[in-house]
DNA sequence: CTGAAAGCGCTTACAG
DNA sequence: CTGAAAGCGCTTACAG
């Protein structure tokens, strides 16, 4: 019942073992007769290298690390950002046996890579800890833009907020509110000045609220922002989650989405999909499984995804459901 | 600027490498001196210890396997269900030196477990499966009911029906729709069956249809269930997907939740949370992380974990958010 | 094209 | 309490 090993295979088809190895490995130079002696052994024996025996032997790591950076102990779960980037990641790495190790780690915490590593997949991590880590896996792209010289995947987060105004401008909506992100969060303030620069570029004065990402926060500024401003007919917000929250603050007051008020999320994901948002769509799982695949070819660069917009009930014609 | 090793540490501290073992294992019969030298020259050094080497050497294994039988390649972003007992099992694993390997196949793919597992956690495993995962990981604990032999924590998922049903009920609710989920998902079953017990003990006659855990087919069923039964005043549906679902098609139907009709889901996720569903609560992270501990300490049974009701915009009174 | 041998970074009886 | 030695399952020059 012990799990066969590559001596084992070498055993049953006559050859050794480093044979057997350069037959697993796709080297060539091997006999065709002794390759499928040694397939067949394989196959009989039901045998599957040992991962961390390879990695040990040949020096190479058999590991990609994702750091995520959240204070949140719960952030796997309550942000489904985090899934999609791991969706993406699993995929990439699914037929390579490589291994995918998940670091949730506080901003004050320290991110030690802990075994030999591939690379690091960045999401959350300011520049000073990117340039650090950088140096400390070898090679990393962060998801979202980084530090100067560390490599980096990001949606056209300016262009994602020119889209979602223009939708809302195009639909009639004159007074638009904006609720942004963290300030600390480059995506977010991206979000936020391409929606303000396409507001102000059609002659409008824009209204603007200050958000975290989170639902509660979203909600009590959205509360305040349709108080201050009760002409607001649109609100375009830098996350689905925030969209989620002016949602319900637009309802509760009172407010028909989206006759009275239009909503506009960002992101596109399970949210959005589950509460009819309109949403700028951003390919996180594209994304990640690139990222993934820029970390083991050791590719450097900034890539640029372009954004789309889905448009759902919370937007456009009354009704088009 | 190599990554220091155990030979090195003893180097320093001027010890042999079982001594240096013996400390970073926290094996008694070690000198104080030693000890102390030992752990100065560890930190000195940086030096942590290469994973995969000590799971080659000791042959213990170093990685939990999370496996998840899903046809939908996505189903890792679009199911928060998952993220949740990713989110559980990372949190169990993170200052264990044990590795999590998220495993994605689809219901007909074969599971190979590649590699010296401990286990291996379990999600939407067929019981016929997961006896013979049982034999392939050596210890498998499932998230749900399983198979008789398969050790499983699962949430009480007939006892979640009946609180919700009894809510509904207290609120007023006479007319009440079901909507399940797959045939074929246990927990699906048990919590439409426990709705619908509390329904029939009440006196009530209720409405059902079928659903799949998916947006598409619970928009579909409410506006037939609606649409047959006008008289509905009140939903409840076998996870917050579905409930989204739901309350999609009423507000499109022109009905208002919850003066009309109140919703209830199951999950209490992130779903739920955003849209502003009264839901079930089954603690997923907790349960997934004491799976994991099931899974490490290999211990058996079957755990049973009670659920509760979450009270949001989607019933009661009107206007008590 | 092939195999014997050394070695990757650890652990673990074993002898002292 | 301590260390020398064998070994975990692989890979990789090296010699043939």
């Amino acid at each position: 019942m012990r799990r066969p090993t590559l001596e084992d295979v070498a055993r049953l088809a006559g050859v050794s073992r480093s044979t057997v190895s350069r037959v697993i490995n796709r080297q060539p130079g091997v006999a065709p007769s002794h390759r499928r002696l040694v397939q067949e052994a394989i196959v009989e024996l039901g045998y599957r290298p040992h991962l961390g025996a390879r990695a040990l032997a040949s020096g190479r790591a058999d590991t990609v690390d994702l750091v995520i950076v959240d204070d949140d102990p719960d952030a796997l779960s309550a942000n489904p950002h985090y899934a999609r980037v791991i969706a993406g990641a699993v995929k990439a790495l699914a037929s390579n046996d490589i291994r995918l190790q998940i670091r949730l780690v506080p901003a004050s915490g320290a991110v030690g890579a802990g075994g030999l590593k591939l690379g690091a997949l960045l999401v959350n991590v300011r520049p000073e800890l990117a340039q650090q880590l950088r140096r400390g896996y070898g090679w990393v792209v962060s998801m979202g833009r980084s530090a100067p010289r560390v490599a980096s995947i990001e949606p056209d987060n300016a262009d994602g907020g020119r889209l979602a105004v223009d939708h809302l401008y195009r639909d009639g909506r004159r007074r638009i509110a904006v609720i942004g992100g963290p300030e600390s969060n480059p995506c977010a303030v991206d979000r936020r000045e391409g929606g303000l620069r396409s507001i102000r570029e059609a002659g409008l004065e824009p209204v603007v609220g200050q958000g975290d990402f989170t639902l509660a926060t979203a909600e009590r500024v959205t509360r305040r922002l349709i108080d201050e401003h009760p002409d607001v007919d649109a609100v375009f917000a830098a996350c689905d989650m925030t969209a989620a929250g002016a949602l319900r603050a637009l309802t509760a007051a009172g407010r028909r989405v989206p006759d009275d008020v239009a909503v506009v999320g960002f992101d596109d994901g399970v949210i959005a999909a589950s509460a009819g948002l309109t949403s700028v769509r951003q390919t996180v799982e594209e994304n990640a499984a690139s990222a993934t695949r820029m970390v083991l070819a050791r590719d450097g660069g900034r890539v640029f995804v372009p954004v789309s917009l889905t448009v759902r009930q919370s937007s456009g014609q009354h009704g088009d459901a």
